[in-house]
This record gives C-alpha cells, structure tokens and sequence, in this order.
DNA sequence: GAACCAACGTTGGTAGCACCAACGTAACAC
DNA sequence: GTGTTACGTTGGTGCTACCAACGTTGGTTC
C-alpha cells in the first residue's frame, strides 16, 4: 500500500516558483473545463474579450495585447472567423494588416465565457475572503508589473 | 503605428487566474532559463530533489509526489538514469516495481539546481519585501490545500 | 489454489501553451 | 530609390499535463 502523503514535494512545496506553478496550473485546468463547454480554449477567450471590449485591430496589435505570438493567433482567428464570431477584413489604410471584429454572435460569446470565467474565479477563490482575494490580486499584479518592463 | 499598451488584456488582466497564469509563466520562463544550464527541465528537478531530500523511492510514489504521471516519470527517469545521476533497481520485495535512488551525482546535481531554484525565487520576488513574500506563500498555500482535498 | 482485482512500469498518443525562424508583401524613413 | 521595419502566414520546436492500454506482479476472496 501507498500511504505516503498525497503530494508535496519535500522542499519545494514551499517555494514561490513552485506555488504559483501549482495553483496556475489548478487554475488553467478548472478554465479549461469551463472553457470547453463553449468548445473554446485560452487563447479564443483572451481574443474574443479583448476584441468584444476594446473593438477591432489588427492581428499583430491582439497578439501584443493578449500576449499571444502572431502565429498562434493566426490559427486562433482562423477558428474564431470558422465560426462566425470574428470577421477578418483587409485594413484599406494599410494593406499589411487585418481589421478583426467581434460579430455579435462573437460578442454575446464572450459574455457567456466571461460568466464562466467569473464562476471559475469564485470556485478558485472560494477559500478566501474578499480582502485576502485583493491581497492576492495585489501581490501578483506587482510582481507582474514589475518583470514586464523587464 | 501601434502605440497601444504593451500588455494588459482588458477585463483579464485584473482576474486572479489571469494573474496567476501570467506570473506562473514567468516562474516558469526563468526556472527553464535556469535549469537549462544544467541541461535539465523541470520534471527532472522535481523528481531529482524529491529523491535527494526524502530517499529512495518507486517510480509511482515518485510521480504521486511530485505531481508528475507515472507515464512521464517513466521518461524523466530514463533520462536521469542515463546520466547517471540516478540508479533504477528492481524491488526485491516487489518485482513490479523499481527502486529509484540518487547517486551521490545525483545529489550534488540537486544541490546545485536548488541553488538555482534560489536565486530564480529571489529574483522573481524582488519586488516584494519580506512579509509581503510570506503572505503570498501563505495565501497560495491556502488555495493550494483547499484544492487539493478536492 | 483459483479467480479476481489493484497496483506497477511501460508504450504511445493527445492537447494546450509558448516560442522561433523564415518568407513575401506592404509601409515607412532617408 | 533604397533599406528597414511591420504585417500575416507557414511550419516547425519544446515543455507540461494528460489518457488508454498492455503485460506483469501482488494481494484478496472464495
């Protein structure tokens, strides 16, 4: 019999890189359960609220805003046009670029991702109190501010 | 031109999921750095410490503790092994399973990337002061065990 | 002790995220 | 005009995290 403990890596179970590693992780695949319920993933849902938010742009302009390479959100557009929710039309100030737009069919589908995502949050915070949960929030948005202008 | 924000997808970027995917992903961008100057990834680590701090150990206890599935394990070790920094044995006591132990190379190669580990922490938390570092720990900690008795 | 089930190691496959190099086209700077 | 930059696109790579299946072995139950 295995009765040894469930999981904890002796050393690492008390470090930063680890911690993060392993509530993300939690986090990513309790998004992904919601997410497939809309047979969607990450990188549609970052798309689709960013364009159903701050409206159409370019490709290269979602990439840097979404921090997703200009190849994968090729794809990620492809699938999202596939499915009406997005239109790509040529920029006619600048024949480089694609205008992407939410259609409404899109916009209406990232509300309905963003109420999953929001019940995902509750479930994910669900052991902490709303001053604790800003804590958090405010603890990661330093150290994420402070290593993104490196 | 693009002169909109570098990074900060509207409504995500104050989303703890959000946050906790991000600054994961850049624990784990410096952890790769680190670690790939030992020429060895993460699940290497993992098992290597694991080994070193709590001793030999089946391949299956391995994975249970280190949240890495047995499948992988099987790969990470072979590896391992084939560096010699890790012995696999047949179990006496049970021929389905391996004795995984580490060789004293083994351990020196642990110490050496915990020393890595460090120093990737220190840098990821530089913008936090101490207490601020505990609360964060404590804070992941406590989502950690919530999730983790499911 | 035979039958059954659980655990082990292993193989081989899948998916998502992140990232990179290279290309042709178009815009911009000089 | 020429050189440089940005754009979209193609076609890769690597790491992490899974899952299904198989043959072998151990333990349990009758």
């Amino acid at each position: 019999m295995d009765n040894a403990a469930p999981q904890s890596p002796a050393g690492l179970s008390t470090t930063a890189s680890w911690l993060l590693n392993q509530t993300a992780s939690h986090a990513g695949r309790l998004l992904s359960e919601g997410f497939a319920a809309h047979d969607l993933r990450g990188y549609h849902y970052r798309l689709l609220a960013t364009l159903a938010e701050d409206g159409p742009a370019s490709q290269a302009d979602l990439g840097r805003r979404c921090g997703i390479d200009r190849s994968d959100v090729v794809a990620a557009i492809n699938d999202l046009a596939g499915r009406g929710l997005v239109v790509r039309a040529p920029d006619p100030a600048d024949r480089r670029r694609n205008v992407i737009s939410a259609t409404d069919a899109g916009a209406d589908e990232a509300r309905r991702m963003g109420a999953t995502l929001e019940r995902v949050q509750d479930d994910l915070l669900a052991p902490l109190s709303a001053s604790e949960r800003e804590q958090l929030t405010r603890l990661l948005t330093r150290l994420l501010h402070h290593h993104s202008r490196h």
